[in-house]
Order: structure tokens, then C-alpha cells, then sequence
DNA sequence: TATGAATGAGATTTCATTCAT
DNA sequence: AATGAATGAAATCTCATTCAT
């Protein structure tokens, strides 16, 4: 890479650093291109440079954090050392993920309702940089792990991620209708449901 | 009602038909306060007397909207006739939903996330119109209805909205990954596991 | 008076106190129908059922308020006692006049380049209250003072009154282009010129 | 001159040609700033980008057409190739603005009381732009003329100024007290007289 | 590439005035 | 007569985006 690639990436580094240091404290509505680009020390037309719009910025630190996330539950699984079968590394890893915005409220306010599968399918087709492509493996890697048996790996992966961003959005931030840790049970006992009902031969009962 | 409220009802509801119209044609981005207020034939003033900003007038439309949502599928298992137990009754309106959601993409994409359980809170709480009233009633007797045979019947309710709503979106809109009839089976086979796991005695495996 | 009519001069009289004070304080523009009709405890709509606008109001109080300094000025030439010809009668009128402002700067502000010739017609058709009546008696009386010897007396009071009221508003507020005390000679001496013009058999060298 | 910079000078030049044609003849109450950055075909921001508020456009179009007046007047005594003396210099300059202002009677209502010796200040102060620039020359040109036999003459000329423009207001629109024809001698005598006396060794009945 | 002044769309606020009570 | 909520015109401000340098 060379000097002017540095500065480059260097400058839109700065600028995604910013950038999410601002909406996670004042919202990305109260947040203007020119207080990213002024606190990031660039002018305003460089921003424009580097992303289509404040919303292009906003999408890219999206998939970044969320598969951040990932990683670090991924990770954390590793580090664990232990033996499980596909469903518990499900919940090892939901449950780490869960925490981790527990831990970081104003990480879930950004990522808002946008946690979701739809996220896979944005870091799969667009702007792909070094940083998000190993999110891209932990997701094949589950696939691929699901795979053989399981029935429809994708919908069962979707269901789950859409169940779990969109209530762990409420109970976090507003305990509504209970809290996180009221409500793990009856979230871990659904998934284990989805898991065990995409395990089984066909869909049953309908 | 006098002279003048006789006209401020019909101004909000002016301003509220026209923001529809507007809001599921454009989008609401592309929706000026200008536009709404200049197509409702009032000032701009006048549309910061009956809402706060934009957003507040989105909000009070999602809230409308979605009640309605309820209320017709509601209104359908009436017509029906049917003899149906808990967990039919839940299907079928969470079908008839699914079924207007699909039949009105526009919709849909003007609600798009926040047909969510917050809807239920927010409706309870702000600007409970002679409208939305109902919508309520429906809520409280799906719980009454629930009650005492279900276990924390309103952690159920908020699970199953937000299974929903989440995953109808990409599905009806995007087809990802499944179209919304490749996704119903496994849908309410998820949504008929967490009624079954809420009507037993107590949350297991756990 | 009945009591109706004595509460509706009450209420006249509180608006045009409070909004003197407020348009002198915080100038015409930047007070507003409500705060004159808030401070004086009155609704808004009452406003305008005594002034038009708020420029009615506003030229009310012009004409009040500069009737009064003519007024003042009449009492104090005859307080002194002194004997005095029709020019140094003019030249005592002046100065207090001048002094009254010199001393009062807001009232100067407020009047603003209104202390004209043009107040006089103005309180000759419009709206004069018992208050601004006399003023119009002192007016008469200065001209009838002067007729028969002063070749047309209105044309003289108007020059010297224009010249008066534009010239003090720069020397007295921003002492340009010279203080209020340096220009009196100058001015004195012009008025001077202008009467003895006027009491001259005829114009000459035109 | 690069590109940006001709096309902003434009862009301020239609500005204040849209805003002049519409304040003589709507009124400067009457035409709002919508109106006017419309009709020069620019948005309402870049209007304040330009100018403060409606009222410093209308200042230094009051400047600006002012100047021009005084010097088309001081053209018209160089084409004429009169040899004048101070004095009469003076009252041909005067005479000149008077007929202009009398037979464009609109501008005479925009500028209203405001062609007052603040103008010069003003002019000279701020916004000097290429236009008004040429009006101080004749300014300073005139002070300089009679500077040595002329005692205070900024006193001289500012009460001059003023007189002219506080009485022909109301002369030349209303006729009141006198028409512009009527008043005129008896304004050319004390303009004599005050120039006479401004010539003598010093002031003297004081 | 980098910049930031310039742009204009549009949000929001202010406020004079009207009008049903 | 008295009121103040309702109205809408217009002022002002904010800010995303463009563009000449």
C-alpha cells in the first residue's frame, strides 16, 4: 500500500471513527455531515469522497458493528473450549451477542431494528472491506455447518436473527415487556423450538 | 361539537389523508411538510399545530394503520363464523394480516419495522382517538382471552408480533429469502410453538 | 362615563401604557400583538378591537407622546415668565423640545424621524383623544400668533420642524456629525434665518 | 475573476434588481423574501447568504440608488458647462435630485426618509461596492471644495441633507404643506442662508 | 485528491389577524 | 364586548450536496 493509500484509508478511517462516535452519542439525525467531517479534521466535500451519503456511512457502520458482534461471539465460543452441538453454539452465541448490546446500549440504539438478516444479505453484495469479509465466513460457516440436516438452513437463520433483534430492541432499552434477562428464557426456549423443528424430517403440523 | 372543532377534526383528518397518500406514494423522506400541509389546503403553521414534526405525524399514522390492520382481521374471523380455539384464532389473524400486508405493499412499506408490540404500548399511551380505541379492546381481549391458561401471555403476544412483523417485511417485499407463502409453514409452526410452550405449565429446559 | 365605558378607557389606556413601555424597551419590531396584549392582561383579540394594527397603536403613541413634548415645552416657556417675541418664543419651544429628547433617548428612538410636520396633520383628522387635543390648540395658536406678519406660517413651521426632528435624531443618538450641543448654534441660527426670511415683506433672490 | 466568483456577483446583482423592481412597486412590507429570491431565480438560503435580512437589502438599495442620484446630479452640472460657484453648485446638485426624485416618485417612496446624511456614513463605512464607491468621491470632492472658506462644512452639508430630504417627502407625494414647485424657493433661500452663514467668519447671533 | 464556499430545499418558528364562542 | 385557539403567511435556520479551484 502505498503512502497515498495510507492517507487514504487513513482518512476514512477517521472519518468512520468519528462518524460512529457521534451517532452513538448524539443519534445520526442530530448528526450532520459537517460535524462528522469537521470533527474527523477533513472538509466537508471530502466526506463525499468516501461515501454516497451520510446514510451509505451509517449503513457501512451498521454491518461493521453488527459483525463485530458476530466475531466477538464467535470468539468467545472458541475460547470457551467447549464440546457443543450445533443448537447450543446457536444459543452460546446469541446469548454472547445479546450480552454484548446488554453491555453497549448505545451500540443497539445505532444498530437499531437494522440487526437483522437482511444485514447479511447488505455485507455479502456491498462494500465488502478486509474488516467485514471474515463476518461473511462465520455466516457460511453456520450454514455450512446446518447443512446435511437441516431443513432450509437460510429461513431457520432468518427467523432467528429477526426474533432476536427485534425483541432484544425493547427489552434492552426499555425493559418493555419485561427485561433481557426475563425474557432469555422464553427467547432461548423459542429458538430451540425453531433449531429442533428444522432438525426434524418435514414441517409438520400445518 | 361546535362550528370550530367540527373544522379542526376535519383539518387533521385532512392532513392525515393526505400525509397517507403522500407518504405511500414517495416514501416519507421524499414527503415535505410542505407538500402535506399545501395538499391538505392549510398553512404550514397549521400543521405544527396538530403535530409535532413529521415524524409525529408518521408515527400517528403507523399507529392508525396498524390498528386497522387488526381490527379488519378481527372483523374477518368474526364474519367467519368459525368455532376456533386460542392458538386458531391467533392464526388466523396473524394470516389475515400477513394476507392485507402482501395485498398492500404500500403498506407495508409505510409501516415497514414498527408494526411492532411498541405499537400496542404507544396506542395505550398517546393519542388514543376515538379510532385506535378499539384497537386496544382487541389487544386487552386477546390477553383476557389468554389469561389464566397462559403463561405470561403478554411476553407471548411480544414474541409473536416481532417474529412477525420482522420477518414479513423481507419476505412480502424482497421475497428473501423465501416468498411469504414458502415462509407461512414454517412461520406458524413457530407461532404455534411458542403458544404450546406458553399454555403449558412452565417454561422447561431451561 | 358609565362604568362600561370607564372599564373600556381602563383597558385602552393599559395598552397603550404597557406597549410605550415595551416598544421603547424593546423596540417596534421586535414586540408583538401578544406581548403588548399579554403585559396589559387583556386577550389578543381584544387588541384589536381598539387599533387597527399594530401600527395604529404605534402612531397613537407618536402622536401622544410628541403632543406631549410640545405640550411640556408650552408649559415650561410659560412657567419662565419671561417676555419674548414670536422667534425667541419658537427658540424656547425648540430647545426644551430638544432637551426633552436629548434626555429621554428611547422616547427619541421611538419616535424616530416621526417628529414631523406630517404629526400635525395627523393629529389634525385622526383619532385625537382628549390627551393630543390641545396640542392641535398650541399648533393653532402659534399660527395665528404669526399671522399677518409671517409670510405663510405653515410653510415656515414645516421647515423648521423637518429640519429640527431629522437633524436631532443622528446629533442626539449617535452624535454625528457633531453632539447635540455642537449643533444647536448652527441650527439656532438657521431657524433664525428661516423666520426672519418668513417675516420678510417678500422672498427674495429667487 | 474566476467562474464562482462572476457567477456570485450575478447571483447578488439579480438579487437586488428583483428586490428594487418589487419593493417600487409592492411596497417593502408587502414583498417578502420568498418573493424575491424566487423571483431572481435563487433559493430562499442563499438569499441570507448575501444579505442579513430584507431590511439590509433594502438598505443598501436605498444606498445604492441614493448615490446614484447625486451622481447622475453631478453629471448633469458637468454636461451642463455652467461656471458655478460653490453655491450655486450646491443648489443646481439640489435642484437636480429633486426633479429626479419628483418624477420618479416610487423611488422617492422606497428611499422615504432614509436619503438622509446617515447615507453617506453608511456608504462610507460599509458595503462599498464598485457603484457606490464613485458617490463618496463626490462627497469628499464637495467638502474639499469648501474646505478653507467654509467653517464646519460636514455640519453644513448634513443640515442641508436633511432638509432637503425631510421636506421633500411629504412636498413631492402628498403637496402638503406646499407642492415641490411652491416650496422650493422659500427651501433655496434657507439652503442660501445656510450656506451664507457657513461662510462667514463665524457664527454669529448666539 | 481535497476543499469549503455556495446553493437551495425544506424544516421550524414567529406572529399578525380572524372567528366561533 | 372579550377571548384565545386557530390560521397561514412569511421569516429564519439547518443542512445535505455540488462545484470551481
Amino acid at each position: 500500500m502505498g503512502k497515498l493509500e495510507v492517507n487514504k484509508k487513513a482518512k476514512e478511517d477517521s472519518l468512520l471513527v468519528t462518524a460512529y462516535k457521534l451517532f452513538t452519542t448524539k443519534g445520526v439525525t442530530a448528526t450532520s455531515v459537517s460535524d462528522i467531517a469537521h470533527s474527523a479534521g477533513v472538509g466537508k466535500g471530502t466526506f463525499y469522497l468516501y461515501f454516497k451519503d451520510k446514510y451509505d456511512l451509517k449503513n457501512r457502520l451498521v454491518a461493521k458493528h453488527s459483525s463485530r458482534l458476530f466475531r466477538t461471539a464467535a470468539a468467545e465460543l472458541e475460547a470457551s473450549g467447549k464440546k457443543l452441538d450445533f443448537k447450543e453454539k446457536m444459543i452460546f452465541i446469541i446469548d454472547s451477542i445479546l450480552n454484548q448490546l446488554n453491555d453497549n446500549q448505545a451500540l443497539l440504539t445505532f444498530i437499531s431494528k437494522n440487526l437483522s438478516w437482511g444485514i447479511f444479505k447488505n455485507a455479502l453484495t456491498s462494500h465488502t472491506q478486509a474488516d467485514e469479509l471474515d463476518f461473511m465466513d462465520i455466516y457460511n460457516q453456520m450454514i455450512a455447518d446446518a447443512h446435511g440436516h437441516i431443513n432450509e438452513p437460510e429461513v431457520m437463520i432468518f427467523m432467528i436473527t429477526e426474533l432476536i433483534s427485534s425483541t432484544c430492541y425493547s427489552a434492552i432499552l426499555y425493559k418493555e415487556p419485561v427485561s433481557l434477562e426475563e425474557l432469555k428464557p422464553y427467547l432461548y426456549q423459542s429458538i430451540s423450538d425453531i433449531i429442533d423443528r428444522h432438525m426434524a424430517d418435514e414441517v409438520s403440523g400445518n
